[in-house]
DNA sequence: ACGTAGGGAGAACGATCGTTCTCCCGTGTT
DNA sequence: AACACGGGAGAACGATCGTTCTCCCTACGT
């Protein structure tokens, strides 16, 4: 038990390299399309290490989408987190959005991508990609409700349809700066579903 | 050149089994999942046929998605035609999407699939889902322009992510009844975008 | 110092895939 | 009736992939 202290750290810290190298590559090029072998090169450790760190690529791909869901919602959370007005806190998603699409290696949403390359093929991918837009569903629902819709579901759902089509829309490069197009529209339809006798949304400040 | 007409008229007979094949595998499947002996099995052809109408899968593939695109627009044009008031025809873009989702084998965008599958590996690929995307934007432009709307390009494009995002949420099951709350935040969106000097869209149907 | 356990590098294995080749049969022509 | 041709069925080939195995070296315990 204690004799193994030293091997379980480097393996921890192999693990961490394998689940980076396998994340940027999966992300980049598809699950599919990228091999343990290419994992391995990318991570810096041997196929033994790679096979007993993750029994299986499946494994890997599990891991891969797991840890991509909390980064997701973990940078989701650090964007929002300045944010005090709930109004504003709900078009901040947006913004969020901007920012993600932004970065150089942007290539849409991960599970999009994993659902619809390995599709119900693959029941652990179809439900960590449920899981992962539930969440997203659920937070939107919270800052609907705090921003004051009369129908916080309803509402929850018609931005979780921007913030998807957003996302697509950014990487396939088919609207022209989709984050700013859909919070345009996030606005009016947060004017549209504002409850009237909730004096925080009554204004007009856009 | 005469002699080989009956030939011919066998070949077209095949290749339209092969692509009908190609279509509802690669579709339901994904692309890198379906090998050519299924596409083989599924037509009812044999392998040396396959390979002399399509010369490869990559050509393959291409057929299969500029087959789609077409039957897609078609399907849409169909939908559309019966329509009169352009607000209307705006909102019938949602009542197709309600009824494609409501197919056995619906799974999703095949654009959008294949774009995250193969992503920019295969620039065929990319540039097909572009054009089958820039179609769609371009039909919802006209649509938006002939509703009198203020900004027919800015509410376009958010059509267009609301379009986007209820095919994602109706694929992956995010979100109830994706094309009904499409539909309601897009007639939201056309109310917002109203042109002040248009009598058509100033009334308030819903 | 010596034996041993464990990790690294990569060969090896079985399966699969895209593509081609071989063999065989039916058919139409002279 | 003999023959040349085209297509069908599937074996074969080379590449690749996921996974395991072999060989060698290094580092630690006594």
């Amino acid at each position: 038990m204690d004799g193994t202290r030293r091997v379980r750290m480097d393996g921890e810290e192999a693990r961490r390299r394998i689940l980076d190298a396998a994340e940027r590559l999966f992300y980049a090029r598809g699950i599919q399309a990228v091999g343990m072998d290419q994992v391995r090169d990318a991570a810096g450790v041997s196929l033994k290490r790679l096979y007993q760190c993750y029994a299986s690529k499946d494994a890997l791909v599990e891991a891969y989408l797991e840890h991509r869901d909390r980064r997701w919602n973990d940078a989701l959370s650090d964007h929002l987190g300045s944010v005090g007005e709930p109004r504003e806190r709900v078009l901040a998603v947006f913004g969020f959005l901007a920012e993600w699409f932004g970065t150089a290696d942007f290539r849409g949403c991960a599970f999009v991508n994993a659902f619809g390359e390995l599709g119900p093929a693959s029941p652990p991918v179809v439900a960590a990609a449920r899981a992962h837009k539930n969440a997203l569903r659920g937070r939107l629902r919270t800052l609907t409700a705090e921003a004051g819709a009369a129908d916080p579901d309803l509402l929850a759902d018609q931005l979780l349809l921007l913030v998807e089509g957003a996302i697509v829309a950014a990487a396939m490069g088919t609207a022209a700066d989709p984050a700013e197009r859909a919070r345009s529209a996030a606005r009016a339809l947060l004017d549209a579903a504002a409850a009237p006798d909730h004096p925080l949304t009554a204004h007009w400040p856009s």
